[in-house]
DNA sequence: CATATAACTTAGCCTATGCTAAACTTTGGA
DNA sequence: TCCAAAGTTTAGCATAGGCTAAGTTATATG
């Protein structure tokens, strides 16, 4: 190779960054389905695989094939054709989820987005922020209104 | 169904936002191949597959995969066993991720995260931001800081 | 109490994104 | 000039996460 051979020293570090994101990813699903359990079981009584479905916007067929991944990491119970529940470790995972949810929800207006524009982007950025950014998050809106 | 049967008003508004999380993550791996190519390109003349396999932490194979998919798209034009190089659509989307990833890491830097979790989070925060997003941590920036 | 409808499940398909192992090109040196 | 190392590609596999269509179960109501 006759032009740049230097590697740079930081490849490995580069390569960080997006195996978080890769890693992000896979849990951003489950949190998304957990959340969204823990907020009808609250709202309604019983989560549903209908209701989940018509939140998420997906098919059916989709949310039962989810839901066993989901029961095969523990996270929820369910009996055939009936509701589904939240184990306790499916609990953790919601109520951290809504914390960090509604942290990024509120940062977003405290910015001055609009309403509709920070419930969609919080819904996309939440699974990406780290707890320190989270920090800053919150210091910032401890310094700015509400 | 006895209990709550009101299905809520905004069902489609909200699986909205999770259409519009899944359809960021379509799009978000070839937005991270091309700004990577484009860095590469500018950085040492030329793109290779290794380089790319090596900064996203990922198997060489796997990139000539996700290659062929962007040739399909036309976002990058390769001959075998050469160089890769960009389209003129495949530098405009570069530069658009470029400009938000730099805004996006620059706004962390800002609200006070360190260097390490700017660079990591930004890369993760990018794909989610909406341009309303976008606009107001700019004009955050013209406010504080750099 | 029988049955239609709504909800759930299964089966089978697809694409995207990862991997390893093996085969093939290029190319720099001996 | 020719060969070995480095880089590239192919082949084959796995999992996640979508879909539709067809079958099964529960239940609300006539």
């Amino acid at each position: 190779m006759a032009l740049a051979t230097k590697k740079g020293p930081s490849a490995k570090l580069r390569s960080a960054a997006f195996k978080r994101v890769r890693a992000d990813h896979s849990a951003e699903l489950a949190g998304d389905y957990v959340e969204m359990i823990a907020d009808l079981i609250d709202e309604r009584g019983e989560a549903r695989c209908t209701d989940i479905a018509m939140r998420l916007g997906v098919a059916n067929a989709t949310v039962v094939k989810t839901l066993r991944r989901l029961q095969t990491a523990e996270l929820v119970t369910q009996e055939p054709y009936r509701a589904i529940f939240l184990t306790a470790e499916g609990w953790k995972m919601a109520e951290d989820g809504r914390r960090k949810h509604a942290l990024v929800e509120k940062f977003l207006l405290a910015l001055g987005v609009s309403t509709e524009t920070a419930r969609i982007d919080s819904e996309g950025i939440e699974h990406h922020v780290s707890s320190e950014t989270l920090r800053a998050m919150g210091k910032f809106l401890a310094r700015h209104g509400s």
